[in-house]
DNA sequence: TACCATGAGATTGGATCCAATCAACACCTG
DNA sequence: CAGGTGTTGATTGGATCCAATCTCATGGTA
């Protein structure tokens, strides 16, 4: 994939630092928190190195609750251990978005039809706002997550809370690769149609069609973005 | 659940060490294997306390591997970090369970109906043998491990690591609960009948049929346990 | 010139040490 | 005797230190 495995550059370092506001209890949870966030966010691309050392120096805090938290994130599948070379950002490939939009299919379906008929007019309204705002907000890099709200938002009554994490937990995930690809090509390919619709069926408590329309979203997506690695030579 | 949150007893404790004879390259990873062994295998029931120092002499190993491989089990739900208390392994409740076999039900049709169109003899051949040696295998505590492998057999084609993975992951937590409840019922509940007739599908090249039967076995599996959960008042 | 050995530097894995915080228990008081 | 309070011990979170190992550059040699 000709990816230059530099190390993060200092100063992007600094901006992750300076972006992870939230106030955490340990040390430990801001890091993994913020080297999260970044790498979800496309901040630390696949294939950088992440040093112990420049990650403590940029954190202010010592080694050990930075090798803690890379810990946490080598269990998430972001990074992998290199010996002696550092954690390295995984890389995002074709092969990857694939597998991601197939738990995804697989995933997000059960979810919806489960969450379906415990959805009130709160949830309706809270969807629709997110379509509106992924209209107008001019930010390409919070698409990705008001995105990501919208998905969770008709699954949130599906009472069943591990299988809400998991679904979340690849949605966060695929929001690398539609970064990646929205940033090329443009915010048409969101399909806000198909949210429109996936809402409505919602609306209309038609389990089938809402899973049919996801079904057809998701295939979507995941075309497109195999279509973009194809020609990018991913 | 009434459950004694009490500190493994030391003996527990040697015998997880003792279990765990793999050869890692470091010593969080052999501590990490251990005890996640031990947890999914039911040798450290949920409510568990793990204290780091007494892990620490148990495994030979200073507090430090053990933190961090803490950490990397806390990342899979595996316990949960109580300050000041300790890590305690997760309960398995009647929530956790349907929330288990909610996924399951959503990963493993998946990974099914991509993988029978791959599958090769070699692969209902070792499916056969695994149901053979569920059949003759007079240790009821290797169960569980027989039918995690007989069902990845049947998905090992689907070519898809990540979903695979997952999948593998799910079943293994599923583990805590099968083992639970076949100590409790016999081992006819492990429904050999459903296996072969999920083999024979996959055999046919019948993905529809494979999948309904895939999915009437889960449901017939998670009926079981709820209902082992409400007799036994979990 | 190409290739291999050697040594210095860098980086991680692990151990030990210190500080902060909480739980439990004993004690005092109304 | 019940309830609140102070103190002590235990336990974790974090820092610093040490050892092992790998990488990379340098220089020597065929």
């Amino acid at each position: 994939m000709q990816t230059q495995r530099q190390k993060g550059s200092g100063s992007e370092l600094a901006a992750v630092v300076a972006a992870a506001g939230g106030r955490h209890r340990t040390a430990t949870e801001f890091v993994e928190a913020a080297l999260k966030a970044a790498i979800l966010e496309g901040r630390l691309p696949g294939g950088t190195a992440l040093r112990q050392e420049e990650l403590a120096e940029a954190f202010g805090v010592s080694r050990m609750p930075v090798r803690e938290a890379l810990r946490q994130l080598e269990a998430q599948a972001l990074i992998d251990f290199v010996p002696h070379k550092g954690a390295v950002v995984t890389e995002i490939s074709a092969e990857d978005a694939a597998d991601n939009y197939a738990i995804r299919r697989a995933l997000e379906p059960a979810a919806l039809a489960l969450s379906i008929p415990a959805l009130g007019p709160e949830d309706f309204g809270r969807a629709r706002d997110l379509i509106a705002e992924m209209d107008t907000d001019p930010d390409p890099g919070s698409l990705g997550e008001l995105n990501r709200r919208f998905h969770m938002a008709l699954y949130s009554r599906a009472g069943r809370a591990k299988l809400l994490a998991l679904t979340e937990q690849q949605l966060a995930a695929a929001d690398r690769y539609l970064r990646f690809h929205l940033a090329a090509k443009g915010r048409e390919h969101l399909s806000q149609d198909e949210h429109r619709a996936l809402l409505a069926a919602a609306e209309a408590r038609d389990v089938a069609a809402a899973v049919a329309v996801l079904h057809a979203h998701l295939d979507r997506a995941a075309a497109t973005i195999a279509e973009f690695f194809r020609t990018r030579g991913g």
